[in-house]
DNA sequence: CATGAATGAGCGTTCATTCAT
DNA sequence: AATGAATGAACGCTCATTCAT
C-alpha cells in the first residue's frame, strides 16, 4: 500500500513541475519506483490520479482556510491572519501548492474540470471570508468605509499574486519582509491608520 | 504569407487555451486552416513556434511597459498608470495575455526556458519602474515611509494577481470598480492621505 | 469446488459470445464471481480453460452422436434421427453449441489446435455414421442410387449449416417446420420416393 | 497509394485466418511491408480497417447475387446456378470468403456490428431469389408441392454449409463429385422427377 | 483455497517531424 | 509556397500471468 502513496507522491512533484500533458505515466512510474501497469492497478488512469492528488491538495487548502480565527479582537487580525495563511502554506504544503499553480491554467477554460470548480470553490470560501471581515469592521468602525466586493475581489488578487510569487521563486526579495511590507500595506489602506506600525 | 499569420494566431490561441503540451500541431493547422507540414516550412518546429510567438506578446507587453508615463507631477500618476495598464492589457492584448498565462507555469521550473527568462524580463521592467517611483516618492515627501524593494514585490504580486483574475474571469464584479478600488487601496497606503478620494 | 464450474460456465458462455480473443481471463473472473487468480488455479491458463471447455463440449455432442440409433426398419429413419439430433442439440447444449461455432472459425487454420482436431473428429464419426446409412439403404434397395461419399459430404455440410442457423438465429422463419422440411426433403432425394407423406 | 491497398490485402489475409481480435495491426503493417502508423493514416482505426475489407468482400459477394440469371427456362437452372455459384466463389473470392466466414462468428450477438448487418442483408438477397423460383417453379408445374419458405430456409442452410466446408478444407473428396452430387440431389427432391440424370 | 498486489510484454494509437514532389 | 505520404519514438493503457500471504 506504501506503493500507493509513492505513486501520489511522484506524481504531485511531476504534474507540479511540467504540468498534465507534460508529465507521462511512464515518468511518474520511474519517480515512484515503481513499474507503470501499477499506476493503472491503484487508478483507472492518468486523469482520474491527478484528479484525485488535485482534490487532495485543495482539500489540505481548504481545511487550512477552515481553520483561520472566527473570533478576533479585531477584524483585521483576521486579514492580517489570512495573509500569513498564504506565505506558510507554500512552506508547508510546497508540492500541493506548485501542483495547483502550475497545472491549473491549462485547464481553466473548461467550466467542467475539476481545476476550475475547486478553483471556484477556492474563491467562495475565502471570498466569504473576506467580505465579512470586510463588513464587520466598517461596521464597528474598525475600517473606513470603501466598496466591500471589490475590495474583497482585489485582495484575492493579492494573495494569490504573492502566492504565486513565492511558488515560482521570479524574485530573491527577504519574504520575511515582504510579508510584513504587505500586512502593513493592508492595514494602512483598511484602517486609514497612516502611521508605520 | 498571410498563411504564416494564420499559424501564428491559431497557435497563439490554442496555446493560450490548453498549453503547449496540450496543443498538437495538428490542431494548430486544422485551425489556421493550412496543412501541418506547412507549419515546419515556416517555422523549425514546434517548440520555434512556441517561442516565436511568445516573442511576440511579450514584446507587445514590454513595448506597454515603456509607453510608462516617465513624467508625472506626481508619482502615484504613474503608479496609477502601471496598475490602469494592468487592467487594460486584458482587453488590448487578449489573446497574448492569455497565452502567457496559460503555457508559462508548466515551465517555469527551467530556468533556461524561453518563458522563465522572460518572466524575469517583465518583472525586471516593471519592478525598476516601479521601485524608482517609491523612491522618489518618498524622497519628495509624496508618499510615506515604507520598505522599498518589499513594496515593490508586493505591488508586482498585485499586478499579477489581478492581471491573472480578469483573464480566467474566475469572478463576476464589475471590473472598472474593482480598478478604482484598487487605486484608491494603494494610494491611500503609499500617501498616507488616508481620505477616500 | 463449485466456483470451478461456475468458471467453466462464465467461460463458455463468454468465449462463445465473443470468441476466444475477445475475452479476457478478467472478463471470466466477473461473469463467475471470483478473482482472476483462481482461474489460474485451477487451470494453468486461459489456453488450457479454453481446451478443457471445448473437449466437454465436444464430448457431450460425441456422446449425442454415439448415441444415433444403430438398428432401425429402415435406414432413413437414422438418417432422420441425426437431422433431428442437429436440430435438438441447439437447444439441449446451446452454450456448447454457439461456443464451438463461435470460437473454432479462427482456429481452424492451425492443423495442430484443438478446434481443429475436434472438428476433424466430429466430421469422421459423423461421416462413418451417414455413410453406413447409404450403403447400406442403397444395398437393401431403400435409397436410389448415387455417389455416396459425396452425398455423404453435402449431407454433413447441410447438418452444419442448419445448426449454425439456429445458433445465430438469423432467420425468424418456424423451426419446427424447417425440420420437417428437411427430412421430406433429403428422404425424397434418397428414396427416390417422391410423394409428398 | 498502392501502399494502402497493400495494407487492404495484408488485413484481409489475416483477419480470414486469425480473426479479428487474432490480428494486431503490427501484424497487419508486417504483412504489408509498411510501418504502423501507416495503417492510421490511410483508416482512422483497426474497426475502420476491418469494415472497410468486411464491405469490400461483401459487395464483391453481392455483385456476384445480382449477376445470377434471372431469365432461365427452367427455374431448377436458377438454383443450379445458385449452387454452383456458392462452389466457384471459393476459388474466385478466396481471401474475401475466408474474411467472411472467419471473423464474423465472434460478432454475430451484437446486432449493431457490421458483420451482422451484412449477413442479414446477404440472407435476404438470397433468399428473396431462392424464394421466388421456389414459388414460380412450383406454380409451373415444373417443382412439387412443398413448403416454399421452409425450403428456402434449408437450401441456405446448405449453400453455407458447403461454402465453410470448402474454406476450411476439413476433407479430401472431390469437390466437383459434391457439387454435382449437391445439383443432382436437390434436383430431385424439388422436381419428383428421381431418376438420376 | 483464495486473493491483493504486482509485472513483462505488448496493444492500438498519436506525436512531431521529414521528404519527394 | 505548399502538400500527401510516410515514419521513429513514445504514449496511455490492457493483457495473461505470478507470487507472497
Amino acid at each position: 500500500m506504501e506503493k500507493r502513496q509513492a505513486i501520489i507522491q511522484a506524481a504531485t512533484a511531476l504534474f507540479g513541475s511540467t504540468g498534465f500533458d507534460g508529465t507521462t505515466t511512464l515518468a511518474i512510474a520511474n519517480e515512484a519506483n515503481v513499474t507503470e501497469p501499477l499506476i493503472f492497478y491503484h487508478f483507472s488512469g492518468k486523469h482520474e490520479l491527478f484528479t484525485h492528488i488535485l482534490e487532495l491538495a485543495f482539500n489540505q487548502y481548504f481545511s487550512h482556510i477552515d481553520k483561520l480565527p472566527k473570533r478576533t479582537s479585531t477584524e483585521f487580525q483576521k486579514i492580517s491572519a489570512v495573509i500569513d495563511l498564504h506565505f506558510r502554506i507554500v512552506d508547508e504544503l510546497p508540492e500541493q501548492a506548485r501542483l495547483i499553480v502550475t497545472t491549473c491554467p491549462a485547464k481553466l477554460y473548461d467550466s467542467n474540470d475539476i481545476c476550475r470548480k475547486k478553483y471556484v470553490e477556492a474563491r467562495r470560501r475565502l471570498s466569504s471570508y473576506i467580505n465579512g471581515c470586510l463588513a464587520r469592521g466598517i461596521k464597528k468602525g474598525e475600517f473606513i468605509e470603501f466598496a466591500i466586493p471589490e475590495t474583497t475581489h482585489m485582495l484575492l488578487a493579492l494573495l494569490n499574486g504573492l502566492l504565486r510569487q513565492r511558488i515560482f521563486q521570479l524574485a530573491d526579495t527577504d519574504t520575511e519582509g515582504v510579508k510584513d511590507a504587505t500586512i502593513g500595506f493592508v492595514r494602512r489602506s483598511l484602517t486609514g491608520n497612516c502611521a508605520i506600525q
